[in-house]
DNA sequence: ATTGTGGCCTGCCCGC
DNA sequence: TGCGGGCAGGCCACAA
């Protein structure tokens, strides 16, 4: 599911294809997917006319900046897609349809010479801004220094995960990216945030930024070595041990009880 | 303030 | 063969 790492392609994909060109029109058939009460008319108001100038990504928001100093902020949610002129930013994603279906077209900027910038959604978890509140994220996952991972974390009771899936203390880590990277830094999800000790810190640090890494070039959140794993009777491909299975952070969570500690 | 829970959304998959 | 229930998780509202 778009997690870091495919909003990083769709980026890069907004990037190559959709800088320096004019918005004609915008579609914006759902409504439920203008958040906070924004208004087709708002939308059509703040865009059309402008060139896109920018595509930045905080965490797993990515944001389209315009020449007259708008922005819009686009989020996808479990399912969704960019798709530029018809060039989708990833391949397949976890957990949805791998059909490309119009009618789950939930949102599109119309640009010049005939090219078109929409977010395909079949579960309408995503969802349209405009000026997104950037300072509301945590650093983003990327870029994130080991003193940012460490404020983060401290002074938490709560697990571990919750706090890596908390968008606001830290952005960019959703729950396939997770599972992958305790288990990378040898770490249970339910251990208190707090209770990391300074070479455990280190190594949370040290696999956030490889991980992060290698899922983006990869090109999926769900490309890690533990992802395909995460299925009843999974057993850790590091030794053997069969996965254990509960809730943390209200998400469903994978860990080796062997390794993981 | 912190932490946990439930609901939203809907395509897909499994069992009957 | 069709049907119904459960499942997936990013995000938000709400409660304790």
């Amino acid at each position: 599911m778009p997690e870091l790492p495919e909003v990083e392609a769709y980026r890069r994909l907004a990037e190559a294809t959709a800088l320096g060109r004019r918005i004609t029109a915008v579609e914006a058939p759902d409504p439920w997917f203008l958040k906070g009460g924004l208004a087709a008319a708002e939308v059509v108001a703040a865009l059309v006319g402008s060139r896109l100038v920018a595509a930045r990504r905080r965490g797993k928001l990515l944001v389209l900046d315009t020449d007259r100093g708008r922005a819009l902020g686009l989020r996808f949610g479990m399912t969704g897609r960019l798709v530029v002129d018809g060039t989708a930013g990833v391949g397949r994603l976890l957990y949805t349809s791998g059909r490309d279906d119009p009618g789950w077209d939930r949102f599109a900027l119309r640009l010049a010479r005939g090219g078109r910038l929409r977010v395909n959604d079949p579960r309408r978890l995503g969802g349209v801004v405009l000026d997104p509140d950037e300072e509301a994220l945590g650093p983003d996952a990327r870029s994130a220094t080991a003193a940012q991972l460490g404020a983060a974390l401290a002074g938490s009771a709560a697990p571990l995960k919750a706090r890596l899936l908390d968008q606001t203390r830290l952005a960019g880590v959703g729950n396939l990216m997770a599972d992958e990277l305790l288990w990378r830094a040898a770490l249970l999800p339910t251990r208190p945030a707090a209770s990391l000790l300074p070479a455990e810190g280190r190594r949370l640090h040290r696999e956030l930024r490889r991980t992060v890494e290698l899922l983006i070039e990869r090109g999926g959140s769900h490309l890690g070595d533990l992802i395909p794993h995460r299925l009843p009777g999974g057993t850790c491909p590091r030794d053997g041990t069969p996965l254990r299975r509960a809730t943390v952070g209200g998400r469903t969570t994978w860990w080796c009880p062997s390794h993981q500690r």
